[in-house]
DNA sequence: GTAATCTATGTCAGTTGATGACATCTGACA
DNA sequence: TGTCAGATGTCATCAACTGACATAGATTAC
């Protein structure tokens, strides 16, 4: 999650307001981790920024988008490794590098951004209804990228279920991979083992050039 | 949808319950296709069945609870059709027979029924937030399937990954099936066209035997 | 450097979804 | 018929938002 090095040149109105989204954002796990997601009020995120309750939402627009920060990112790799990729690549394989590339951008994040991730991660797993809301942003990108793999296999992105299908998979494959079956999957390299695992095991399962 | 001949022989009370149910369930639907989900309040709802509005959540645990309604009853249908499928079938292959058989039950319910999915479904379409919540309620869905599926394979579900992609890839082909592309999916004889289409490039897709 | 302007934030009031507590009414059943 | 359990209504309350407006602090123009 390299998300603190966007900015480069920006004024002190920019600076601080990134600021503050973080620390909302640590604030706000922390009183997850500790007192449970439910019982975490927005009152109690915005005292403990000292922010009024009002602003909170004018940085995530919902307590949920709290939980699905990173999500945004991720998709943003996503689609600029999908669109990187050249346009003679099968796409499921040009998927599975977009998948390779959110993790390495996890690896190549700093540590505090990769604590944010690893604490959110258990924070979803925790949490059936986060969870599930993380479940619907994926989908939400996995419209993005059908339309992208469309585009670039020059077919119909409302008609073609092939395209469907192979984006499906391959979003399918990342759940997969960044499950936590265990609470021991505390480190990034955990995850990155199980998703070059999970990777594995979907391309050995297809038949060759069944994505063309 | 045949949730309406469940009850057989049951008291008044059963069955004027199952008529309330029903009744806010269609009135709902009517509300919402009308004049959108958002902007339809629990009360103007439950003023419409004339009920309280305590009443409602009695019947329906959330406003989005009504929109996901038959989301249980297929994912009771494709658990015991799993159950009921030979141990030694490729368990993709049980899964494909989980996914039309609630289909089939879709065909043979009333017309009633039919309309309620039919247009629950339009709903779904057009509320990203609804769509979501769906995609998340067939999360959960995988996640039992995933512990039917571990059992049968003689596996552990915590811990093996190819059990997980292979329900994953079946709940991902029962997406690409189920979805709308055009409005013009209005009748259920299309829907169960497109999800053959679907299953059966899903089948094709794969090597044999990569899921055993 | 100062004035004009833009924008982040606070305050306040209001809507809506959801839940607990308690009273009441009605079907079930002896 | 009378008792009891379960269904419903009423009331109070909380928490997640949202719009409107005022203000203070940052930016820009001059």
């Amino acid at each position: 999650m390299t998300q603190t090095d966007r900015k480069v040149t920006v004024g002190l109105r920019e600076r601080k307001k990134e600021k503050t989204r973080l620390a909302i954002l640590d604030a706000a796990i922390d009183l997850f981790l500790e007192q449970g997601y439910d019982s975490t009020t927005v009152d109690q995120i915005a005292g403990a920024v000292e922010i009024s309750p009002r602003t909170f939402f004018r940085y995530f627009t919902s307590k949920d988008h709290l939980a699905l920060w990173f999500h945004d990112h991720g998709e943003e790799i996503m689609l600029e490794t999908l669109r990187d990729r050249p346009l003679d690549e099968p796409p499921f394989t040009s998927l599975t590098h977009a998948l390779r590339a959110v993790l390495r951008d996890m690896q190549d994040s700093t540590a505090e951004d990769a604590a944010r991730f690893l604490k959110l991660r258990r924070l979803l797993d925790e949490n059936p209804h986060l969870f599930g809301l993380s479940v619907a942003r994926g989908a939400a990108t996995e419209r993005r990228l059908a339309e992208e793999v469309a585009a670039r296999r020059g077919v119909d992105v409302t008609t073609d279920q092939r395209t469907h299908l192979i984006v499906a998979f391959a979003m399918a494959t990342m759940r997969v991979g960044f499950e936590c079956p265990r609470p021991d999957m505390t480190a990034v390299q955990n995850i990155a083992r199980q998703l070059d695992e999970a990777i594995d095991l979907a391309q050995n399962a297809f038949r060759p050039d069944w994505d063309t």
